[in-house]
DNA sequence: AAAAGCACTTTGCAATACAAAGCTAAATTA
DNA sequence: TAATTTAGCTTTGTATTGCAAAGTGCTTTT
């Protein structure tokens, strides 16, 4: 009945909306990459990216290219799951419209 | 290449989302059934309708059911098109996903 | 007359969102 | 080698939001 009962409350924001939907498609993605596509400020997306870490969503990887220090973020499989169940909820609600 | 651009951040909030979910499925619909369909406290759910019709989103309908106040809620033709862009660009964002 | 319902508004607090600035270490440029 | 730039943050501060709870006025039901 509820057409908003299961949608997820971490993916209200559009920014970890947007980070989960990149790290779908890309397996590992990196800071600046993340920045560039999502066009937001670094404070602003490495806060989001805390919250998606702290519920497990997403996990980082902090490396190396060369001596170059290089953080990458990639989806768990929790994050994905709960991901596409979010996905669902949408698919449903946006069908439940027409 | 931003699969976030698009959206509509009046949309971003669940509540003003199933709002505009249910009235583009039924043309005039009450405060009270809004209320047990969200199941959102009154005074949230006012607030998101005021939120929702500042933005020209939705109109509403004061009248009487015999003597007995009644007011009911609908889709504008702007929030119709506010929405299926919105819609448009979630279905999108899944696609890019996927 | 009292209680309850409808459709709000007001109040107040807590949680976000965000930009901007600061910060550290490494890399690049001059 | 000194100065600047870049990556990836953290901190700070402000403004906005979300929400529950309580209050309001009118009406209907009991």
């Amino acid at each position: 009945m509820n057409p908003i009962g299961n949608l997820n409350k971490i993916f209200e924001s559009r920014i970890r909306l947007g980070v989960m939907s990149v790290l779908m498609v890309n397996n590992e993605v990196n800071f600046n990459d993340l920045k560039q596509m999502l066009e937001v400020t670094d404070g602003n997306l490495a806060s989001h990216l805390n919250t998606l870490e702290e519920n497990g969503y997403i996990k980082v990887y902090k490396g190396f290219i060369g001596r170059k220090t290089n953080t990458t973020y990639a989806i768990t499989t929790a994050g994905e799951k709960a991901f596409k169940g979010h996905l669902i909820a949408l698919e449903h609600m946006i069908k439940f419209t027409k």
